[in-house]
DNA sequence: GAGGAGAATGACAATCTTTCGCATCGGGTC
DNA sequence: GACCCGATGCGAAAGATTGTCATTCTCCTC
């Protein structure tokens, strides 16, 4: 149920909040712009503010509900935070999200930072390149 | 000399384009935004018009005379392109950034985009952390 | 279950970064 | 030195995100 993840997370339990949570558990896509949420859940005819949707997910964020990452094309996607981190494989053709995971990668960015005198709080490994389906549809 | 590297990346040497290129070499931040630029140059009293860096910095990352890269914060950073591919560590509270490469990394990468058939075009890994400096500064 | 304090929302305006349109200007060529 | 076409500068425009503020909703109290 989507109110306990909520209130564990420290916030109020509102409509507005249950809705934008339940388009991130439900959507096909699993990365999300703020526009992506809005037009979701006017096309399932709920009355909300693209603001709203902004505000809530900088909240969600900052309780680590979800994830938010930079990827290219100007906006900011969000994502669910299912408990474990991983990298991204972008499709610069289709926009297809591959999620990976690499230990030794992981373990390199650890050493590296360590070397500089660095504390890390997050990091953010994107690979664009054009996907299997995309090359073949030349 | 700025002109020849303009030349030979086949675009017209123009007085604006020499002095965006020559701000990139000389200042002391090797990471700037687009309004960094402006406002180097317009300290200098140079008259230019933002617009035209923006169009500027495009041409010549397209032509390979920098790269751009995506740190959170909203804006673009550009970087002249010394011809060694790196990636970042970024300071969250001074904006400190610190450049590194790891072969192993980059190989882990490459074997990773195949593993899922892709073909790689680009990639971004940056670390985010607090440094040294600023972490005893606390 | 009703009432109330305070936080959350929605509509709209404002901001910030980046791009566009267009008249003018400048660089390279003859 | 004149000419052509691309390059520039300006202001306006676009797109993403945040701020303002009156209204509405949640949750707590009784």
């Amino acid at each position: 149920m989507e109110n306990q993840q909520i209130k564990q997370a420290g916030l109020k339990v509102t409509l507005p909040r249950v809705k934008i949570l339940n388009v991130l558990e439900t959507s096909e896509l699993r990365h999300l712009s703020a526009e992506d949420v809005y037009k979701e859940l006017l096309a399932a005819g709920e009355e909300i503010g693209l603001a709203t949707i902004y505000r809530v997910l900088t909240q969600f964020e900052g309780a680590g509900l979800v994830c938010r990452h930079h990827f290219e094309g100007g906006q900011s996607v969000f994502e669910l935070n299912r408990g474990a981190h991983h990298d991204h494989l972008v499709c610069v053709k289709c926009g297809k999200v591959v999620e990976f995971v690499s230990e030794i990668i992981e373990e390199r960015q650890r050493a590296i930072a360590a070397e500089h005198g660095f504390e890390i709080e997050d990091h953010s490994l994107i690979i664009y390149g054009v996907c299997k389906q995309c090359r073949e549809a030349t």
